[in-house]
DNA sequence: TACGATACGGATCGTCGTTCCGTTTTGCAA
DNA sequence: TTGCAAAACGGAACGACGATCCGTATCGTA
């Protein structure tokens, strides 16, 4: 588990190039400079900032990720990737798959919600952000998929659901939870799915 | 019904000091102007395109409405006024306070996701949209609260509830409802509405 | 018709994302 | 160690945009 981060290891494919010393360097000086700028300015933080902070030129983040997407992805895969991953585990931990299914909701909303303008930026229509909305969904989706699956059949919840569908919903409901004390996205997002439940 | 729309005729108030017959003109034109482009475009459309579709300079633009939050709120006044109205009137004509609520809500998503962008810069944590925000809340909060109310009297739904969220809520469904097929609002804010049911 | 107030329009400034290009660094081989 | 080509770098430069400034045109009135 080390090496070159972002494209590279997929494993068994041909020629690792191996990039340079410098090279390795930067990536990881821009990653953790975006982590920081993420956390006190948001991620739609100015690209020049982060750049500043990593103490890079501006080309040097295009360099290594091409669109804002692949860094706000880098920088957060090792997150979502656990989300992902607590799925199936709270599925045979919970005492019910309508349980684990709300818990896993509230595992993700956690995350959102502490991650300034991520969920803003989940859903923005902005082409080249697409390639985040496609690495969340592609990988979240599934699993949630699982659990909604698992507490239908279980007659818990109603079967008409579809996970996509509620992930972007339970996204949506995260945004703009912080930066204002009045609005508990947790909250909202309970209700929704507490909506769920079959209908009398 | 008429004259000023933006600031005067606030009915009492002294000497409403009658603009000059270009700048009523410019004005009408500008409210047009921007009607047109937020279809084509979205509200965050170019301050520059709006300016060129009603013919005038930019400045205008900033003199009549001086942050974007003044614009969007001139151009949609009416329709939020009369989704304000339609509260009441559906808590007569409506078989129960949940069914009013219920309607009601779905034409405030309706209103919402006809209009490009709008649910987004609704909780847009920029300031200068907090004028927008704050036009929003304060004439459809109260009116959310008066159903909630008879509707938790009427023992259909928790008594817990607050409009403010809700509102947020609901709004933040709507976001990017259109521009993607696979996501439909009306059927995220459904469940959050049946989700207000009193629990089991 | 003349004049002052009002309003106008486009030039201008600062910010930001993105690209371009001359320079520096690195890895490798002689 | 030294030489060199490929790789990577950094900052200048460009275009889009929001916002403001200021010289000019227009309107209402005396």
């Amino acid at each position: 588990m080390e090496g070159n981060s972002t494209v590279n290891d997929g494993g068994a494919g041909r020629a690792a190039p191996r990039k340079r010393a410098d090279a390795r360097r930067n990536e990881r000086a821009l990653l953790d400079a975006a982590a920081a700028v993420f956390v006190t300015s948001g991620v739609e933080a100015p690209v020049r900032d982060i750049a500043a902070r990593a103490g890079v030129g501006v080309a040097t983040i295009y360099r290594h990720f091409p669109t804002r997407a692949d860094l706000i992805v880098a920088v957060y895969r090792h997150q979502v990737e656990a989300c992902a991953e607590a799925g199936p585990a709270l599925l045979e931990s919970a005492a019910s798959p309508y349980d684990a299914l709300r818990r896993w909701i509230d595992q993700f909303v956690d995350f959102l919600v502490t991650k300034h303008g991520l969920a803003a930026v989940l859903q923005s229509d902005n082409a080249g952000f697409d390639t985040l909305h496609a690495y969340f969904l592609d990988r979240l989706v599934p699993v949630c998929s699982r659990l909604l699956d698992a507490a239908a059949a279980a007659g818990e919840i109603r079967s008409d659901l579809n996970a996509l569908e509620l992930m972007r919903g339970v996204g949506n409901l995260c945004i703009g939870a912080d930066n204002d004390p009045r609005y508990d996205a947790r909250r909202m997002v309970a209700l929704l799915i507490a909506g769920l439940r079959p209908q009398p």
